[in-house]
DNA sequence: TATACTAATGACTGATTGGTCATTTGTCAA
DNA sequence: TTGACAAATGACCAATCAGTCATTAGTATA
């Protein structure tokens, strides 16, 4: 075993003990039988460690739960082994799930906040094409809130598996949770991710939505809409985008008035964001 | 307000963008606009002022979703009403509900982790008791896992609404979990958690909160009021529990006082089950 | 004004941290 | 045995932490 692996094994047993910031550099080099001096022959620092492990946990998750979705023959068991494949792989890697779970969005390191987060979006992107797959059109106006529906299945029964040490059935789990997931996917109806949702979820960081882009957006939204109301307060906004002349209060409740209807919330944000930055 | 509320407010705000270990008491301090000796003129340690945090974050959650289920009328409402209360009172308090959500079960203060995980089951009760009410006899075998079913969506969706900066309906989300409960209240027949389970892993256990300390509280909150009503009714509520002489009906109505105003709620809720169980 | 008392301060302590580097140890070939 | 080189060490450093306490500021009473 090489000594890198060796310091990784020690740091991950302690870690997921103890959590990141309380276990010192000192004790895992203790922990693993190595000086101070050592650990920072095989590693540039902890922050690279921590790094390192992320990265070794997540892409062997991902590539379980992505073989098992890829390589399914019939789509009939392709949920239960879905969720046999994820709950199999976190009881393999215990200590790598504990500390995932743990320190899921711990700030003090910005470039490890966008790494999880853009594995999240990996996993996500295995849990719709797997929904998709097996649904079709019948989930066109679910697929979203599916996907976080199965994330939060897969989330409060890793608790119970990780952080309980008791002996459990992860066959009938799996199956449990198949039934429930294809019930929803067959019988929920409301939509509260819409499309449009889960991209301005997702792609936070480079959404930058120019005047000219909102404008246009607005225009559209005016077309679409059937409420007077709201298409007097649109026009007004954009009215204002174009050449600011109403009284911060007006501009207030002109938004107020998009912010009361579900389908004008998005456009309400943006407009607000660029009314009040500029 | 007073010091202490100066302190857990600022210390509130930092926790929940740093995290516990990496916000300093300096940092709480200089952010309060006071001096570190002034700190520990309020709190013995800066453990105390975490479980102050979580004590009252709780509480008010506890409180607030307590109270829909306890005085709901008709059923047909009840999911739905419930999922409004528990993402209402995350939105109110975010950065108590961010804490909560990022430092689950992180550090190795042994008494916070069993704190979270009493007040953990204290939810789950909660939780149970509104399925059992709604679904009756017909949820015999899954009622447990409905539990878990119903947490995990609450935690997902929270994740949505804590950590991005989007506007959220949660009217819309709210009735959506409602019919994905009602979905898998109906119709999921598998069983995993079994009763037997379930209390493996939850000992028995109870938050207690000493009449000397609610007395305390009472007090502090009596000062902290403005509104004479509630200074009387909390005053005359403070009296009863030391020397009861008022009628059951009286008692009542002044806690009755209290549940109208928010600020009051979760006083409202520990002074019931006092006077009640007394 | 003098006295008594509490509230508030911030320099200080001792412990611990991540990270460094002069030194030692181990292992070769010559 | 010697010399050369890499591997490994742990004393050390500056920074930071929670928590303390002698001192000062503020306020109310006599």
């Amino acid at each position: 075993m090489s000594k890198k692996q060796l310091i990784m094994e020690s740091a991950l047993e302690l870690f997921a003990q103890q959590g990141f910031d309380a276990t010192s550099v000192q004790q895992i080099t203790e922990h693993a039988g190595i000086s101070k001096g050592a650990f920072y022959l095989s590693f540039k620092s902890k922050d690279e460690l921590i790094n390192g492990l992320i990265d070794h946990f997540m892409l062997s998750l991902i590539s379980d739960i992505d073989h098992v979705v890829k390589h399914h023959e019939t789509d009939a068991t392709l949920l239960f082994d879905f969720y046999q494949a994820a709950f199999h792989s976190f009881q393999k890697h215990s200590d790598f799930a504990k500390i995932f779970i743990k320190e899921q969005s711990k700030t003090p390191n910005e470039e490890l906040i966008s790494k999880i987060h853009q594995y999240d979006k990996l996993i996500d992107n295995i849990i719709l094409g797997m929904l998709d797959r097996i649904y079709g059109e019948e989930i066109s106006q679910t697929r979203f809130d599916l996907i976080y529906c199965v994330k939060g299945f897969i989330h409060t029964y890793s608790h119970l598996i990780l952080f309980f040490n008791v002996p459990l059935d992860l066959h009938t789990l799996s199956r449990s949770l198949a039934e429930k997931t294809a019930l929803l996917a067959k019988h929920s109806e409301t939509t509260f991710i819409t499309e449009e949702l889960y991209h301005t979820i997702n792609e936070p960081f480079h959404v930058h939505v120019t005047k000219e882009q909102l404008l246009e957006m607005m225009e559209q939204k005016i077309e679409e809409l059937e409420d007077s109301t709201l298409k007097e307060s649109l026009d007004l906004l954009k009215q204002q985008m174009i050449e600011p002349s109403l009284s911060p209060a007006i501009v207030k409740g002109l938004i107020l008035n998009l912010n009361n209807h579900p389908a004008c919330k998005q456009i309400a944000y943006l407009v607000q964001d660029c009314l009040v930055n500029d």
